[in-house]
DNA sequence: TTTGGTTTTTAGCTCAGGCTAAAAATTTTA
DNA sequence: TAAAATTTTTAGCCTGAGCTAAAAACCAAA
């Protein structure tokens, strides 16, 4: 049986609440999918029916094995229809969430491995999150922390956000902050936590915690 | 006010049957949209109000300036996505039908621009049909006539077909006859109207009168 | 011009997926 | 542990887009 555009939306919701915080609540998901509470339990009795969730009134929802297959390959799709759209058709990283969300329903296995082989098989998205390969495999990025746990001397390259709405994106951006770039913390401020980075010891980057906290680092070999 | 799917679908076919025949009644619409003559109704009735069509009970249907443009980006988004599909993802000319049929309501006119910058301005899609501008300009494809017009002598370049069917295309296929291939048609059989090409003067091929209607080419300087 | 056939419209129904408001269940707090 | 607060569910409604069956309009031929 085939799922509609916002039944996917609804597993991929609950996907990510199972990998966040760990429980899918009826508002928590409300939220996610931009709908009212009882439009959830409506959708989530017929996602159990279906198979795809399980599901008991006030436990919460969990992922069938098949659910979160399908779920799996949603979040395949959406990351490498990023790809495309950033490295192919130059879109800035900031600008392509909302059209990957609407590309991610389209098509099946067949379009999207295609397109994962002309991208060469990427293996992370434009703001860093690894990409599920075609058995539903996701690849964990190693050793990532936040840069907020960075200690003065650390070097480290930037690779991911926590955070990836436009808003935070283009504050990047402007600090020319961006996936790959190699920085040494060179200095704590202890007034207000704010770090100062730079980059082949020579450009200088002030960073708020604010920001340090949502920007995701591997440190490197002194 | 933004169209659904569904109803750009509703102007695509009117703009088909404009395009072709002339006069979109409301039984052609309805076989073209897969849905009864009631349901066309219904919905030519939404989109004169929204000022996409004109349209008077049993006067058949005609699109607005706007809803012509509508439906010209439409043509040009399908056709561009089926470029895509096959020159990039390496699809079979058969098989992308479906598939830019789903994708061509995705977006707006930045992401198909943007698509066509990076397929570099192709002029046209896979099946040789001519993929209108950003401006909405449909190039006409110039001299194309049916290869069952030619006559014994006559040398001549395939640059189109007038059906697209998944059987027809794969028919092509087993002939070994794709676009821009260059014959001379040698004979005519007058038993059964079928036709021999020479493709350089070496290779044959018999075809019949059946699907020399349905292939387009454009005669070249002897 | 009247009769019959075709096409279109109307009327009323279905289904998916939303919504609100109120009721019920659960959890927290006093 | 009882009251208060929160969360979830139920009930009933709406909209878009389809459907069928029957009525109405139109066209054509006798």
């Amino acid at each position: 049986m085939r799922l509609s555009s916002s039944q996917e939306n609804y597993l991929k919701a609950i996907y990510k609440l199972e990998v966040g915080d760990g429980i899918a609540t009826n508002q928590s998901l409300a939220a996610l999918v931009e709908a009212t509470p009882a439009s959830v339990t409506n959708m989530l009795r017929k996602l159990t029916e279906a198979g795809w969730v399980e599901y008991q009134a006030y436990q919460g929802a969990t992922l069938t094995p098949s659910g979160r297959n399908e779920a799996v390959t949603l979040v395949r799709k959406h990351r490498l229809w990023e790809v495309f759209l950033v490295e192919k058709l130059h879109y800035d990283w900031d600008a392509v969430h909302s059209l990957a969300e609407e590309l991610e329903h389209i098509g099946g296995e067949e379009l999207i491995n295609r397109l994962d082989a002309f991208l060469e098989h990427p293996a992370y998205d434009p703001h860093g999150d690894p990409i599920p390969n075609a058995k539903g495999v996701v690849r964990i990025r190693q050793h990532a922390i936040a840069a907020s746990e960075a200690v003065v001397g650390d070097r480290f390259v930037v690779c991911g956000v926590k955070d990836s709405s436009s808003l935070f994106l283009r504050h990047l951006d402007k600090l020319s902050i961006c996936l790959g770039k190699a920085y040494t913390l060179i200095d704590l401020l202890e007034f207000d936590q704010s770090a100062v980075w730079t980059e082949k010891d020579s450009a200088l980057t002030s960073v708020s915690n604010e920001v340090a906290k949502n920007v995701l680092i591997q440190l490197t070999d002194e």
